[in-house]
DNA sequence: AGGATGTGATAGTATTACTATTAAATTTGC
DNA sequence: GCAAATTTAATAGTAATACTATCACATCCT
């Protein structure tokens, strides 16, 4: 991405102290994307990332309350920027399905380094996106969390592609569900290869996972 | 389902003892699948499902070494049961397509009480591995558990269908991606459906969560 | 110089996910 | 029908987790 003097602004309800504040902010949300994708969600703590980062854990507290809401930050801080890249890729193009060819690549490739923004790996993040976000929404808290606007990012993603969709063919009834199923299954399919080989035909180096979600919708939608 | 004398037979690495084999087994198993659904995998612990059977922590243990290996063991009930029933419905049907569509319903559909296991409640499962199973393979420990053979019934079915996928086109050259992406991609329209409106069209009541993905599929591999 | 703010260090709490031990109850084998 | 084997219950204990609370020190601002 371009050298633009542009940043991510995330909403101040998922963090007790903004982390792009201060040096001590960046460096808690840059090294917990490393330890999350190290160590896994439920190995991670805040205790460690106290001794990596040569802090105290009762100072990451004062940022984020929970390393649950810290995930949810990092999630909302990914859609914010998939959906920053999105509208730039598929602004000024005329065709309605170019625009959603488009979209569509952003959804499902694979992420590359951007160097955008400094402190934040994405190629690393994409990974801890696939493999614990979904962990973001499955618990007890959803309804509250989703009142509170914690998932807006990620709706905001799937309701533009879903236009998309609908301008291509106004009569289609079921573009959420498509857009959802290509972003979660896409992620989904990168683990597999990975982990469970079975689940999928998708191998690394090839890229055949954009062709198969760009078909799969483009079949699903015509009228 | 019919009144038959079978069983879902799992294999004895997922637990260290055999839970049809005594009462309190079976209750643990019961309770525990209540349990999960009212409190969530995270606030489910041993010792509140004793207290729940008048039984005891240390007892459970002698079941399940963990309460992860007993979400691996209720992942592969469920997914043994939707093999069975799902090679019972495709039975004898001659037609390739017909066979594939019998296949994405019963995959797909809405699970309805099924009083052939007498102490598993399907509904509920079915409810419990749409909300937490991903975290049985979301872990550090992935690919040990993946040698042990931890996900074999879910493969099976993926498989299963893939075959009759192959059998429709043979020149498709996705279709576990294509069978997984439906199967996750339709329990999380569930899920979505409860919790986050806004990423599906699904509205409980019409059943049309089958008919989307029969489209799909049925599109996708047409050659 | 003095007050506000940010950070670090330490301590403490309730809970979790176990393990170990022992005793009581139940089943079984003969 | 009784001893032996097995199963279960009860208790205690451990290391770690996910926090909260308190205090001291450093820095910054005016």
């Amino acid at each position: 991405m371009k050298n633009l003097n542009i940043q991510i602004t995330i909403e101040s309800e998922f963090y007790t102290k903004n982390p792009e504040s201060s040096d001590l902010g960046r460096r808690i949300v840059s090294h917990s994307i490393e330890m999350i994708d190290e160590l896994g969600f439920e190995a991670f703590t805040f205790k460690k990332l106290g001794q990596r980062i040569n802090s105290n854990e009762s100072s990451i507290y004062r940022y984020f309350e929970s390393k649950h809401k810290l995930l949810i930050y990092l999630m909302c801080w990914y859609w914010s920027w998939v959906e920053y890249k999105m509208v730039f890729a598929t602004n000024n193009i005329p065709e309605a399905k170019d625009k959603l060819q488009t979209a569509i690549r952003i959804l499902t490739q694979k992420v590359m380094e951007d160097n955008a923004f400094s402190y934040i790996n994405e190629v690393v993040l994409h990974r801890i996106i696939i493999a614990e976000s979904s962990k973001a929404y499955h618990t007890k808290d959803v309804d509250e969390q989703n009142k509170k606007g914690f998932f807006k990012p990620y709706k905001r993603v799937v309701q533009r592609v879903s236009d998309f969709v609908i301008d291509i063919n106004p009569d289609f009834k079921f573009p959420h569900m498509l857009i959802s199923t290509i972003i979660e299954g896409s992620h989904q399919q990168r683990y597999f290869s990975e982990h469970l080989p079975a689940l999928t035909d998708y191998e690394k180096g090839k890229e055949n996972i954009i062709q198969f979600y760009n078909d799969l919708t483009f079949k699903t939608i015509a009228s």
